[in-house]
DNA sequence: GCGACAG
DNA sequence: ATCTTGTCGC
């Protein structure tokens, strides 16, 4: 009875939701638009957020979508919201906000009506912004969405535009010799699409760094230097332990045992966060990002 | 048949 | 995204 979401849709679809991407495209603010994004230290940044989509490993359909909101500078959570959905459109490159991106608006959404103080000044995307197949990666889509700032942190290089994960890039990869250390990706238009960022000085994988909404390629990768206590950005690590534990915990009170006795400890409690809340699974959600038409079954 | 392919 | 143990390093 479960409705998989499976199998790639209609071409009818795909051309919609191509025509979507256009049009909320031109909604995109490339630029700072906030204060603190040019000041040095970002003095008068206070909270960074993060999202993040967790998968149920037999299961397409489940998953547990989280938003967290940190502190600036300390980087400690102020907020967590992880709740499961079931999501109804399948992955295709170059079209993930249709998969993930209702859940993630909601969460903001609901965060916004019963925390407004807690409101992220800036929201980290597991994904790409600009740098996308035709410049509206899911980092983008979700700040136009909400009129966030975003900032697309992707951990695989998207090969768009002519960009390719050649022998030259890998040799660029090598320079890249200290955290904050980075290099730009230029499309076959000439165009800065986003950075490859050493995030510190112990990674040698780079990040892929793009603009989402709302601030500058330079701020955007710049802040992800400075909220990278590890390889990936705090805000975003902490989206995804924090929702994989959650279907963790979820697994084991009604089916599987007890896998291993995993180290997920990095879990504490944030002065907010509305698990108690508890009311549907939250699929409000059809499969328009827009809520606007609705695009029923595939 | 082979390579691509954010999450 | 997820499947997976040990292992090397600080």
């Amino acid at each position: 009875m479960a409705r998989k979401a499976a199998g790639k849709p209609p071409e009818e679809i795909l051309l919609d939701w191509k025509r979507e991407q256009a049009s909320l495209k031109a909604r995109v603010v490339d630029r700072d638009t906030e204060a603190w994004q040019r000041d040095p230290a970002f003095s008068g940044l206070q909270r960074v957020g993060g999202v993040d989509v967790s998968f149920v490993k037999d299961d397409s359909g489940s998953a547990c979508a989280s938003l967290v909101v940190l502190s600036y500078p300390e980087l400690e959570v102020l907020y967590e919201d992880c709740r499961m959905v079931t999501l109804t459109a399948p992955y295709v490159s170059g079209f993930l906000a249709f998969r993930e991106l209702p859940f993630l608006v909601d969460a903001v959404q609901q965060l916004r009506q019963r925390e407004p103080r807690l409101m992220p000044q800036v929201l980290f995307v597991d994904g790409n912004g600009v740098l996308h197949h035709r410049g509206f990666g899911v980092a983008c889509h979700l700040g136009v969405l909400t009129d966030l700032p975003c900032i697309g942190v992707a951990k695989k290089l998207l090969q768009v535009d002519g960009l390719e994960n050649n022998a030259l890039h890998k040799e660029k990869i090598q320079l890249l010799k200290a955290g904050g250390d980075s290099f730009p990706l230029m499309g076959g238009s000439g165009t800065v699409l986003g950075r490859a960022l050493r995030s510190h000085d112990h990674s040698t994988k780079p990040l892929y760094v793009s603009v989402g909404h709302k601030i500058s390629l330079e701020a955007a990768v710049r802040l992800t230097h400075s909220c990278c206590k590890f390889r990936i950005p705090e805000p975003v690590r902490q989206a995804d332990i924090r929702s994989r534990d959650y279907i963790r915990r979820t697994q084991e009170v009604q089916g599987v045992p007890a896998p291993p006795s995993g180290r997920s400890k990095e879990a504490q409690r944030p002065k907010a966060c509305p698990q108690g809340v508890s009311e549907e699974p939250a699929g409000t959600s059809k499969g328009t990002p827009t809520g606007g038409k609705a695009c029923p079954r595939f």
